[in-house]
DNA sequence: GTTAGCACTCTAAGGATTCGAGTGCTAAGT
DNA sequence: ACTTAGCACTCGAATCCTTAGAGTGCTAAC
């Protein structure tokens, strides 16, 4: 257990390390006006610190740095969420404020904001499909075997696909088949609408719809949802300006990495718990981002989960600001959401 | 003018500094199997180049590089396209083969391949809205108040907007509107479509529409069309591989500016002619990519002009390839979509 | 007109040196 | 029994030198 005095001195140094991104010596630490020690006693805590594996130094002549271990004792014991300004705040409210009344937009512009305030990249996880439950199915031929399906849900997102009809089908048999289809699945969530399809009402549409083979193949390819699709970003170069990024071989590795959505979504996929989740370097079994934490939160509609929003940075990240704006952030648009679409 | 000799040893000068982006001497022209002269009558040669403005000395001992004027007149006169291997045409062409339905899906993917083969930053702009007409519209209620508005054009493209409803209109009145614009907009181009309701339908809504003044005001909205929604990336992070930009300060202004759509439309902006057309360095009178190249190219459908497709790499660009890749591209391209929508 | 020869220039790379920040340890002070 | 001053020691970063090498321009000979 760790005495009064060493739990301040590693509040101390893990701050001042997040601001300078230098090592931290115990001069500097006895400078503070909060710090009644001398350096000598300071350099006997830390390397009582560094023994715990709380504290690691980058040389043996150089100051210390907090170890991940560290980092997850920071955020799990000292972490005390950081005041945002009168000023963050009015902005925060400001941008909400915009009508933004796309949602695709919406989520975007929540990225940005998280991007902006945080300096951090921020990637937002679109709403997710738990609570969005197909309004309204229709197809829209454009020619002999050319077709797009629409489908809108309850939040006002548009799902499309251009689809290839079946040979010489007419008019009155697409007709039939959108019908049926918005009949039987309306408020169905999105997600389970294939295997809605495969097993509520495979044998209505085998008895009414000609076709039946290639409409099913094609339902199939159509009402797949891929969650990669909605996966938002905002600031991924903000990562260039941080000092431990600034060389490229260091960066280039994380930037294709966030390019590559299939790993950005299995990286955020949802938990399941809502709330705030941190993820310190290794935690995220990625090497790729060994050298970043990821912070996630949970927006909701009504209580129920529906998306994520994230940021990613450096290890030594200003945990206490990150968190203080993910919870307004998440708050701001889980109350927005709700109160438009919560009926 | 040039004699025959300094043509030759500019564009051996040329090619060989785009491979290896290392200033080229005379010795190492000299020890090429074509090249007839010792070394120092390549250097009299090259001294004249200099002196004409083709070439630069980077400091007094270093070999040579082109010079923008130098980089102009080898695209203007020495460029000779790139026969493609085997292999790559045949991956051109498996990766156009692959079924997009979705125009949007077509765009970025031709994007990817541009960026894939050329190892450079890729842009599409996508379908224009010269030729995409409308095909159908519909608006489809989500609660008393809120409504999303679907456009779907003869391409196969879906626009959607979500909209605020007058307060208190009712379920016919919007259908007697959606009756309206689609008998008399069906076919309109979409760049075109707010100007319609202005200048052709307004008089017949005030007649029979009720909240004519709000339902003006929310089309006036809902239909504007925003070419930047429609740009598509591939390879941003290419640009960090290449050894000009290697170094964090150089590749962030340009990164940044390739986040800005509006900066990267008005640089791609549609010229107007078809055909090729290549930008070098500070012809693109954009400060962030004064080391870079941008080459365009358009697609069309049944030769009316759709889109852009563009590259962008250092100055140093494997113009040849590029080049022909592009003609490639836009060609399959081309012919993909009007195959399907020229009917 | 071409080219060998040569003096000259400039960069990049590799040491060597220095500087300073920081540590650990010991011994003295409270 | 802590705390702290003092000091030797370590290591990286910066600076300066030196050297090697690639390349040039010029001159004079071919």
């Amino acid at each position: 257990m760790l005495t009064e005095r060493q739990l301040l001195l590693f509040k101390v140094l893990v701050n001042d390390y997040i601001r300078s991104a230098e090592p931290v010596g115990s001069r500097t630490i006895a400078k503070r006006p909060d710090i009644h020690f001398s350096p000598a006693t300071i350099r006997n805590e830390l390397a009582d610190l560094e023994d715990l594996g709380y504290l690691e130094k980058p040389h043996s002549s150089a100051g210390r740095v907090p170890s991940e271990k560290g980092y997850r004792f920071y955020v799990d014991h000292l972490l005390s969420p950081e005041l945002l300004t009168q000023e963050e705040l009015e902005g925060i409210r400001k941008a909400f404020q915009d009508q933004y009344y796309e949602l695709e937009k919406l989520t975007q512009e929540t990225a940005n904001i998280l991007s902006d305030f945080t300096q951090y990249t921020a990637i937002v996880l679109g709403p997710e499909v738990l609570e969005t439950k197909l309004k309204h199915m229709q197809i829209i031929p454009l020619n002999a075997d050319t077709a797009v399906l629409i489908m809108v849900t309850n939040t006002g997102h548009v799902e499309n696909r251009t689809i290839k009809l079946p040979q010489g089908i007419n008019p009155g048999e697409i007709e039939k088949l959108v019908n049926i289809l918005n009949n039987r699945l309306k408020d169905t969530p999105l997600y389970y609408l294939k295997d809605a399809v495969d097993l509520e009402i495979k044998d209505v549409l085998r008895q009414h719809i000609s076709h039946f083979q290639q409409i099913m193949v094609l339902l199939n390819d159509a009402l797949a949802y891929h969650p990669m699709d909605h996966i938002y970003f905002s600031g991924k170069t903000k990562m260039l300006a941080q000092p431990e990024f600034r060389d490229v071989d260091k960066v280039m590795p994380l930037l294709n990495m966030l390019d590559n959505k299939a790993v950005v979504y299995e990286l955020l996929r949802p938990s399941g718990e809502n709330g705030i989740h941190i993820k310190i370097g290794h935690e995220n079994h990625l090497n790729e981002i060994k050298n970043c934490s990821v912070i996630t939160a949970s927006y909701t509609i009504g209580g129920e989960h529906m998306g994520t929003v994230a940021v990613i940075g450096p290890t030594r990240m200003a945990y206490p600001k990150v968190v203080s704006l993910m919870e307004i952030v998440s708050k701001h648009l889980s109350d927005l959401l709700t109160k438009r679409y919560q009926e």
